[in-house]
DNA sequence: GCCCTATGTTAAA
DNA sequence: TTAACCTAGGGCT
């Protein structure tokens, strides 16, 4: 569900409400009882995301690695001081869909009964963050931890990112630039609807092969990423299009406005005259525009 | 209530 | 290439 960007929001969370705090973790579920009483009790060092791999870095040298999958999030709730200290507003959720709070004073006395599927329970002084439905959550040592990141391609939102090591990815392999794109060895933090709008927005056939593209379109592709990519950090939602290619260039984007080809199948290209297309491309739906990216 | 879907990944065949 | 897995919300009956 959530896409890099999600994810550095989440460690922006993590390091604004919980940096340094000592914290009680458990698994209220009970599926990850043994790995939360490894960590249980210890401060919060640091929160760090790459791509889609959040990792909190606790005080005893390990690494709490998750990964929400389709459908995992994060619920947050607290004190007003823990209200206060959030870094991007006061969410209830970050991740698949995140909720603000309207602003009104809740009252606050400890985190509430775990309500469903809680798989991981963190919770300090001033607040709690309960995590349900992850594909990953896991104690690791730092050694695992760099073995993951080290799988992983670099990350649009680093900015220490080497891109011409995407570049070189991509240009090296006959795969369809489509296919690449959802590769997180290639380049981290890319899903679908990422890579549905940048390959629309370079104006890059999915089924070019990356060896097809060449080097300049593949740099412009990762700089359309990084900005993609920040925006979303920015405004906690996807939203590809430029104003002058929206129904109502006024404003924020409506819902209906944010994409040019993601769940936009059978409607009129917003600059062409084509049909926004739908096929399957391993397993994941792939929407793009046959005018405009050939 | 039931069926479907979803911004993802991994293991098995 | 296919199935399995994790969960919640929306649309439908």
């Amino acid at each position: 569900m959530p896409e890099g960007h999600s994810i550095h929001r989440l460690a922006a969370q993590f390091n604004s409400v919980f940096a340094g705090e000592r914290l009680a973790v458990s698994s209220p579920q009970g599926r990850f009882a043994a790995g939360a009483a490894l960590i249980d009790g210890e401060k919060l060092e640091a929160a760090h995301a790459h791509g889609k791999q959040l990792f909190l870095e606790f005080s005893n040298g390990l690494v709490l690695r998750v990964h929400l999958g389709l459908y995992g999030a994060w619920d947050f709730g607290g004190d007003s001081t823990f209200r206060g200290s959030s870094s991007i507003g006061a969410p209830r959720r970050v991740g698949e869909r995140e909720m603000y709070d309207d602003g009104a004073p809740v009252a606050y006395s400890g985190p509430p009964e775990p309500v469903g599927q809680v798989r991981a329970r963190l919770v300090s002084s001033h607040g709690w963050a309960d995590l349900r439905g992850p594909t990953a959550c896991e104690v690791l040592t730092g050694a695992e931890r760099d073995a993951v990141v080290g799988r992983l391609g670099p990350d649009p939102l680093d900015p220490g990112a080497d891109a011409q090591s995407f570049i070189e990815r991509v240009r090296a392999k006959k795969t369809a630039v489509g296919t690449l794109l959802m590769d997180q060895s290639v380049v981290a933090g890319v899903g679908n609807i990422y890579r549905a709008e940048s390959l629309f927005r370079q104006g890059i056939s999915p089924y070019a092969p990356g060896k097809s593209l060449s080097a300049d379109e593949v740099q412009a592709l990762w700089q359309d990423l990084v900005g993609l990519l920040q925006d979303g950090v920015r405004d906690g939602r996807i939203v590809t299009t430029r104003p002058s290619d929206r129904f109502e260039p006024e404003g924020a984007a409506a819902a209906t406005d944010a994409h040019y080809v993601y769940q936009r199948q059978g409607q009129d290209c917003r600059v062409c005259t084509a049909g926004i297309r739908l096929d399957d491309m391993g397993g994941r739906k792939l929407y793009w525009c046959p005018g405009c990216q050939q």
